[in-house]
Order: structure tokens, then sequence, then C-alpha cells
DNA sequence: AGCGAGCCCTGCGCGC
DNA sequence: TGCGCGCAGGGCTCGC
């Protein structure tokens, strides 16, 4: 479900709540809600108690929270289809699809429930250890400290991130040969972006979802950047995009971006710019979004001789 | 290297 | 009203 604006609204929810509270207690009900921790229920439930939180960190659509008082590791969680992390005081009633509870102390807010609730259970959390980022910059917004988890260290930076390299990506996406979206997709090469956003970026570039990355000028790559820029930042400011109550911040609330998208969701609808209807199309055992006439089908690569 | 398929899951809305 | 089907914001692994 979620793509960098939603975790982003988590993330910053998180942060004023988190900063600084100790872990009084936690509480694992879906064991396969680990599955990102491979050393079991009992061992993230030990290693959690008593620590305190000292930030609350996200690179693409990775979250995580570093942990004081021990050694250099962090709860690591991704939100997967369905994920939610929802801030709850007191019991004031469990939650339908709840799977894990942390129960903090904090600094700003006093006692206050963390609950991970996951529809699907794609989604996962876990006890990761901390390593240096290659590259020496911080390894995501939210803190200063230039360390990842180890299962995110494989996870380029996301185009947000100040310590993006524009030039390297440039370098990296045409020296591919694949569709477009495709490699848009592909977390290693950048983060954040998932089927919505790369949709709606794709429109924004009027480029088809298959247009073959080394064919694309350096220009075009810098448009479409740009462009998904431009729709992530929109969609932050937004709150995110909710179709229903599976996306929600940490207070439950809804996000209003996806009002404002142009092409995903819209099968049937008006292309904004120039009326056509939006097609849907298979893409990957999922669906792409296009304006037949604003993103043309490349042309078919020559055979080579 | 890249790609398709399959897997991990639950629940909603739709058509019959 | 009930049932089956298709669909859903993701990621990882495997075999070709």
């Amino acid at each position: 479900m979620p793509e960098l604006p939603e975790v982003e609204v988590v993330r910053a929810g998180l942060e004023p709540v988190v900063a600084g509270a100790r872990v009084l207690g936690v509480e694992v009900i879906e064991p396969r809600s680990l599955k990102r921790h491979p050393r079991g229920v009992a061992d993230f439930e030990e290693r959690l108690a008593g620590r305190r939180i000292r930030a609350a960190v996200r690179r693409g659509k990775f979250l995580w929270l570093p942990l004081e008082d021990g050694p250099d590791e962090a709860v690591l969680a991704h939100l997967g289809m369905s994920g939610q992390l929802l801030l709850r005081t007191e019991d004031a009633g469990v939650d339908r699809q709840l799977r894990v509870r942390l129960v903090l102390e904090s600094p700003a807010f006093g006692p206050i429930t963390v609950a991970f609730v996951d529809q699907r259970i794609f989604g996962s959390l876990a006890i990761d250890p901390l390593v240096p980022t290659l590259d020496g910059a911080p390894g995501g917004r939210g803190d200063d400290d230039a360390l990842v988890p180890a299962q995110v260290a494989h996870i380029a930076r996301d185009p947000l991130d100040p310590a993006f390299d524009e030039r390297e990506f440039v370098r990296r996406l045409r020296a591919r040969r694949t569709g477009i979206k495709r490699a848009l997709l592909d977390q290693t090469l950048i983060s954040g972006i998932g089927n919505i956003y790369a949709d709606e970026a794709l429109w924004g570039a009027r480029l088809h979802f298959d247009a073959p990355t080394d064919r694309l000028s350096r220009a075009a790559v810098l448009t479409l950047l740009a462009e998904l820029r431009l729709v992530l930042e929109r969609a932050l400011a937004d709150g995110g995009t909710s179709f229903d109550a599976q996306y929600v911040n940490v207070n439950g609330a809804s996000g209003y971006f996806g009002q404002r998208l142009s092409v995903y969701g819209r099968a049937g609808k008006p292309c904004p710019r120039c009326g056509a209807p939006i097609v849907r199309e298979p893409f990957m055992n999922r669906s792409s979004h296009r304006c037949p006439v604003c993103q043309r089908p490349p042309r078919r690569r020559a055979a080579t001789a």
C-alpha cells in the first residue's frame, strides 16, 4: 500500500512521540508479522524491553527507530501493502488486525502505545543491526547518523533524500536494458516509488511505461526525476493517498492526494491534459494506467543484425 | 542482467 | 442472500 509519501507521513507522526521514549512492554500477537526477524518472537521482545528510542528514520518505504542502551540496532518496519503504525492512548479498544504492540513511556506524551496493524501481513517488524552507509551520508530522513539497518543497506536512496546522487542515478538507469516503469519500481536503483507514483510521474513526463531505459536522453531522465519529486512532494503535502481506511496516518486519518491523481485508478476517465480516456493495462501482475495519447507506446527496438 | 512466476496473506466489491 | 472471482499502495526468491 504505502509508498514514500505515506510512509513519510507515518514517520513524521511518530517522531515527536517516540524520540527519547522508553520501551516499557512489547506484545507480539501475530508471529508472522516478524518475518524479517528470524530470531523469533522471544528474542524480539527481550531485545526491545527497556530500550530507549532515539529517532524515527525513513529511507524509501522502510522506516526504523534507532535504539540506545545497547548494541547499535533499530526497530525496522516495512508496512508492505496494508501495514499501519497507529498511536493509541491507553487501551481505547483493540484494533481489528492488531499484530504487534509497543508500549512506550514518551517524554513528550507520557504513556502511549504504538500499534502495528496489518491486514495482509505482508508488512513486518524486526530488530536489525545498524551498519554504516556506503557514502557516509545520513542513513535516511529523520536522523543525522550515517547508519542504516542491514536489511536496508541494498535499498537505494530516495529522490527526496539530499544525498540522492542524481548523476549516478541517470548513469545507472541508462545502463539498464529494461522498461522505465520496471526500473522505477526497482528499489535498489531508486527507492520509495510504487505503482501509484510511478504511473503519475510517467504521465507527468509523457512517458510510456515500456519506454526503453537505454534510449532515454539525459534530459528525459532529469525531466522524469523532476516529475517524481513533484508528485511525491505534493502527495506528502496532502498527507498521502488514501482510497479507503487502509492507508492512514498515526492518528488514523486519511490523506487527500487521491483526489489529485491524474491517471492512477482513473481508467475510462479523461486525461487531465488532453481529455482522452485513461486506459488500464496489465503490468507485472498489477496494473498500469496511462493516457493513450500523451503516452504512446515506444517504437519497437530494431532487431540486432 | 533481466524477467516471469510464485510466494507470502486478508478482505473488499462485483457479477451472477 | 450467497458464492466465486478479480483485485489491492510490496518485496523476495528461484529458475531460466
